[in-house]
DNA sequence: GATGAATGAGTATTCATTCAT
DNA sequence: TATGAATGAATACTCATTCAT
């Protein structure tokens, strides 16, 4: 599976073929499909272990104070998202490809983004219950198109190259989050 | 190409091959090769018009009112945008598609990209003088973020269909990319 | 087809690849898909010219005097079928081995036995009604039987290569065949 | 070999791996190799199980009573014949269909008709020189032709599943075999 | 004897592209 | 220009058999 996940990063799922990935785990062709039982479900295994490789490295920012402010807890969310990315991007791409043309494949992908977007309008529902947030925002829309510009900002700085500066990057994403959501500038409310 | 773009709508670039396009274009198989050198080259000449049809469509937009908000004219572009983007979501799905291998069509996706943001980057810096919008707000970060947002946005509803309202979507959008600007409440100042 | 049809007649259906049959044919690999969408369906092609060509050798015998016995019309009904069998023997085989694992394919064998079958069953049928065979013989599967009687026979005798002698087998073939229906030793009726 | 012939009588040689032969007889894929040299030879072994299942069972009739006419002796070899057939039906299908791509098995049943139809040869020798029979019946076509019309018949009803009702096959068939010899309408002699 | 991982030869099919007519 | 037959490279998957443990 790491011979595999290296040429998948480098050539794409479409130009990866069965035979380069038993040449480059040094067995013979067949032994491939003696632990997978095609190209597909390689992939699938490897898109697997990329989420959780993701969700593992997003979650290990450094721990916030207890008491942090909103912003705080939101910065912290859009450094490791792109922390994670950062790392991962390569497979990130490749992920990106398949979707476009597997439907199955496409499934981990959605289901990995619907339940980020589904926090999100939970964790929006509440703020906005509490008046944390402006109350003309819908929690579902925002989750949803907020989630857009993070995702797609990662995708378009690290795997299309776009010019960006890490720290810029979170600290501005991070304004413009809380600024659409109308989080006052400074607030010292934990949610 | 009539006949190529209907086929790439359906089946996607990697379906569609040469001979069924030429067989919808009631010409023979070889024929194909008189007018288009290859099967990218006849997808590039498709994109391009993709792409101008976009333009067209997004800014066919009932004209504002002299003197409308910066919000009416943000409102009015995002609409435009997800009224074309719902017009040409098929192609545009393969156009992402596309672009995830092949360099030399990513390009395309890229430069149409790249225009938008340069014009929003533009627009925000003329605002960000005048002082309409917050100081804090990196124009570059800000109008490749938000345009990420919207971008992303319509591929989510209306290429991944997840669910949306059109009105409502148009709304929220402009809320919260108004409110990530830090523009006022309702401002009726023009740029 | 031509090719096609050697291969199969020398190496049967399994061991008779696309590639051998193209090289055969003096054309490249992939042009055998230019006139063919399997090499199921050039069996099938092959198969159908088989049972046309057998009929018509079968059919192809000396006609007999006006007002000939039943027994020389069975007589020259067995011959045909040996002789047509003679001459096809090496594709025969070659059916008989496909309709054992390709349901499609034996669908063509079902077929022409069917047909052969129905026939003899009409034709006992009126022999019966004219009281020129024993009554106790049902035509149904005395046609059956003494079709696989001549089919099963020509197999052993010329794909199995069991000693025969061609006129002798022909002769006793007509005498078992005429004495199994009852038919008078020497008789002189038409049907 | 129970497990192997089971997979034999359902899925046919050809789709019938040693895989799968292990697995259902639950032991580790290359344990196969401990009792057999290759899947060749374990299918040798169990069409040799076959046929001696086959004698079994065809000789396995209620014994005649002491005297019993030739007809009804005849008539009992080929209820045994079909009661046997009847009985390994899917087996014989399988060996049917292996002897025609595989020479070596092919011999199998090639012996087990040559024997039959030896014995077949003798009976009618003897029957011919004590004048039971049509004298111009050959007894060695006639043995080779009539055991082809049992054997092919049994084929035709059992494996390819053309319609038939037992009893009355029996009795035709018998009817037929005795016409076919010539053997007078109702004898009392034995052999 | 038993295991099961490893082997690697074998093959039908697709399709963008070319070119003689 | 139009044709469409010909091309041939490219590739995932199967499976009987072997052998180190």
């Amino acid at each position: 599976m790491c011979a595999a996940r290296a040429l998948f990063e480098t050539k794409g799922y479409l130009d990866t073929n069965v035979g380069d990935i038993a040449l480059r785990a040094r067995v013979a062709h067949g032994t491939f499909y003696t632990y997978f039982s095609s190209k597909e479900e390689i992939f699938s295994e490897v898109a697997h272990e990329l989420t959780t490789d993701f969700q593992r490295i997003a979650a290990d920012e450094p721990p916030l104070a207890p008491g942090a402010s909103l912003r705080a807890r939101i910065e912290r969310a859009n450094r490791g998202y792109l922390h994670a990315y950062e790392q991962l991007a390569p497979m990130m791409a490749v992920l990106e490809q398949v979707a476009t043309f597997n439907p199955r494949l496409a499934e981990i992908r959605r289901s990995a983004r619907r339940s980020r977007v589904d926090r999100g309008t939970a964790a929006m529902r509440r703020w906005r219950e509490r008046g944390l947030i402006d109350a003309a925002v819908d929690p579902e829309y925002a989750a949803s198109a907020l989630g857009s510009m993070v995702d797609r900002s990662a995708y378009v700085w690290l795997v299309l190259g776009e010019q960006y500066e890490f720290d810029r990057a979170v600290q501005q994403l991070t304004l413009l989050y809380c600024n659409a959501l109308g989080l006052p500038p400074d607030d010292d409310n934990s949610a």
